[in-house]
DNA sequence: AGGGCTGGATTTCATCAGCGAACTCAGGCA
DNA sequence: TGCCTGAGTTCGCTGATGAAATCCAGCCCT
């Protein structure tokens, strides 16, 4: 068990996990980037699949490209008008090992027993994938192994 | 770029990473487990450091303990009386690989220049260790060899 | 025994964010 | 012109949030 300690070793203030979660560490905004993810991104469609109230979205939606998750452009249907149309860009696609390891963590820990409905293997090799850690040799780290260092 | 898709493929209701957000996707919840992984347990701790209204501080450590991911125990310091500590299990230490992961997005795109904090390497071999993924062999997959199906 | 101290936790109330429904808006079509 | 559609805003209402004060248990001290 880890240590007890009376306070985190880094101040909020120049904490880039605390950042992070003030950037998306919202239902919302997890829930949208889980849709973008698979491929979601007319404004119609998170809303239908979410139910997520249309002012928080279009809020959400645009906090997320303020920060530079997504980008608006423009879609056009043919004989239609241009719409515009959310996209992850390649910061807002860096967030898919952190979705990826919590639908595991999820696999693992909230599954009512039932079989988790997404799989993950590889193409090739056919085995299960997993998040984990790796050295720079590309081989798995355990938490076991590493060490977190504090750099002053 | 993910190709464009109207729906996600996996309903909500029985999708894990859903779960999981309902449980930890949120901005107090995920601070405190942020301080709980570097060893923070106590009430005034928590709330000294991240500044949590008391009154949502005590909501939210009773959903954790409900969730299963904290449990109350009891420290005590010798002459004074018994006080509740709020200690991870093993479920809420499986969450720290997602918080790492977040924390090393956090160091990639939200960091300001400046190098980050804390560094993560191997104890033994002394290299970078980064979240990612691995297969059965414990080898790196990128995402790229990574296939996600879905089960019916 | 009684008063103070300390660290959890709850109460109170003003404020803010979430929510549903209705409404606006732009551009293409008939 | 009038209508349709997808995107976004406006408008109230309600429920959650936040700051401060209060409560409470049990150990100390005298």
């Amino acid at each position: 068990m880890t240590p007890l300690t009376r306070r985190s070793p880094v101040s909020l203030d120049i904490c880039h996990l605390f950042k992070a979660i003030e950037v998306i560490g919202d239902r919302w905004t997890l829930l949208i980037l889980r849709s973008a993810l698979f491929g979601v991104r007319r404004f119609d469609d998170f809303q239908t699949e979410l139910g997520t109230p249309r002012t928080i979205l279009s809020g959400r939606l645009k906090r997320l490209v303020d920060a530079g998750i997504m980008t608006k452009e423009s879609y056009r249907v043919p004989g239609k008008r241009p719409r515009p149309e959310y996209v992850l860009t390649e910061m807002g696609q860096a967030l898919q090992p952190i979705l990826i390891a919590m639908t595991q963590w999820g696999d693992e820990w909230l599954g009512d027993g039932a079989q988790p409905p997404l799989g993950f293997t590889h193409a090739k090799k056919r085995q299960k994938v997993r998040a984990s850690f790796v050295d720079e040799d590309g081989l798995e780290a355990g938490l076991a192994d590493m060490r977190i260092s504090l750099r002053r």
